[in-house]
DNA sequence: AGGCGGTTACTTGACGCCGGATATCAGGGT
DNA sequence: ACCCTGATATCCGGCGTCAAGTAACCGCCT
């Protein structure tokens, strides 16, 4: 029942707590929303989860069950609707999540960690398919900010799209940059190499990156 | 068995297999190691998925247990080291990894969607905070490269830690952009807005981003 | 030398979330 | 009549997280 310091609450309890704001609706129509305002571009959605979100947000009182339909024989649905503990605890974990990074573990990252297990040719030759990739990505998403723009969107609705374009287009430089290097020999490259790290600070201390 | 197109590999495990290609060990000190060599910088590493993870490469024969020791009267171990089969995944892996953006779902843009919950003034200090505390850990990050570079470490051993730092200085540039923006009133604000979004074209197509 | 508190070695287990698949019914199209 | 899609929810197995449990070791105190 706490408003507490927000911590831990999954984009998507956050997704529902905010459609929730707006009017009542059932799981399945939070989902169908969802996918109508293309949050679940950002947003990790699947029904399982769903469910199972919604559930623990009513335990945690932040929204409860407002009415029950049946419709002809098709299973009953249930309607939530936000308390106003729900709604404090909406805005402060939006606060929350803006103002402090967490801890991402990017996949690439731990490509790159073993990168020296390719040849330097090849190795350069991905990173270049990568960029590619990206490229085409930026190009899409791109495309699809203009036309929405056009269409009379303000930016901040479109905040997000921004933010995305901007970090793929920065990934696609820097993975660039370091084709470039690889091939022309400016990175150093040695196949077997080790890679012990003495140095590196243990554990302890700021948390975040 | 097969050494197949090498999807769905996780981070931990192409960690394992990286280090029994070295030499064989036992799960514990597979994770010593890792955090030795700070990958659990970059990967998620817990007892729990670790054991769990060797189990499954064993059953897929990427690995098998190699010997099987009894120290004393500590719970007996088993060293396990990588098959042939394995060997050809882990670089199949690594190309892959390397060479395919996967879609990843960063905290920070689901906050963004909603950050119009917030009114101007406290998303624009809430973002300074974020860039703040991202400008601190670059540091961090920045003084512990040199450090390691000084020490004699080569580029290739520590591109991932490169990799972070631009990442990380990347979306701390854009974030002040937007707090700036924002203060200044350059992006409109209107707090309870609409967001439906038109025209940004449904699933199907490029994966990636 | 004996004892005791803390740290390191090593694994297992319980529990919860996640994601994918599936069941059921309604309705519209051919 | 048949089939496909949409609406609506639940189920189940896998994977991740956390923490407990046992043994040895290290250092210190007396």
């Amino acid at each position: 029942m706490q408003a507490e310091p927000s911590v831990d609450v999954s984009p998507l309890a956050l997704s529902i707590l905010q459609l929730l704001d707006e009017r009542p609706m059932h799981p399945y129509e939070l989902a169908a929303t969802m996918r109508d305002r293309h949050q679940d571009e950002f947003i990790r959605l699947n029904f399982g989860s769903l469910y199972h979100t919604v559930d623990v947000l009513e335990r945690n009182g932040w929204i409860i069950p407002a009415e029950r339909e049946k419709e002809g024989n098709r299973p009953e649905r249930t309607i939530y609707r936000l308390t106003p503990t729900g709604r404090e605890v909406l805005v402060g974990v939006v606060g929350d999540i803006v103002a402090r990074p967490r801890r991402e573990f990017p996949h690439f990252a731990a490509g790159l960690m073993f990168m020296h297990h390719l040849d330097a040719a090849k190795a350069a030759a991905h990173l270049e398919t990568r960029a590619g990739a990206l490229g085409a990505t930026v190009a899409k998403l791109s495309r699809i900010l203009e036309e929405l723009q056009a269409h009379g969107l303000k930016r901040l609705a479109l905040i997000e799209l921004e933010h995305k374009i901007a970090m793929l287009e920065a990934e696609r430089q820097w993975v660039l940059k370091i084709a470039r290097e690889i091939s022309d020999g400016q990175l150093e490259w040695s196949t077997g190499m080790v890679r012990d790290i003495e140095g590196l600070r243990r554990r302890h201390g700021s948390s975040t990156h």
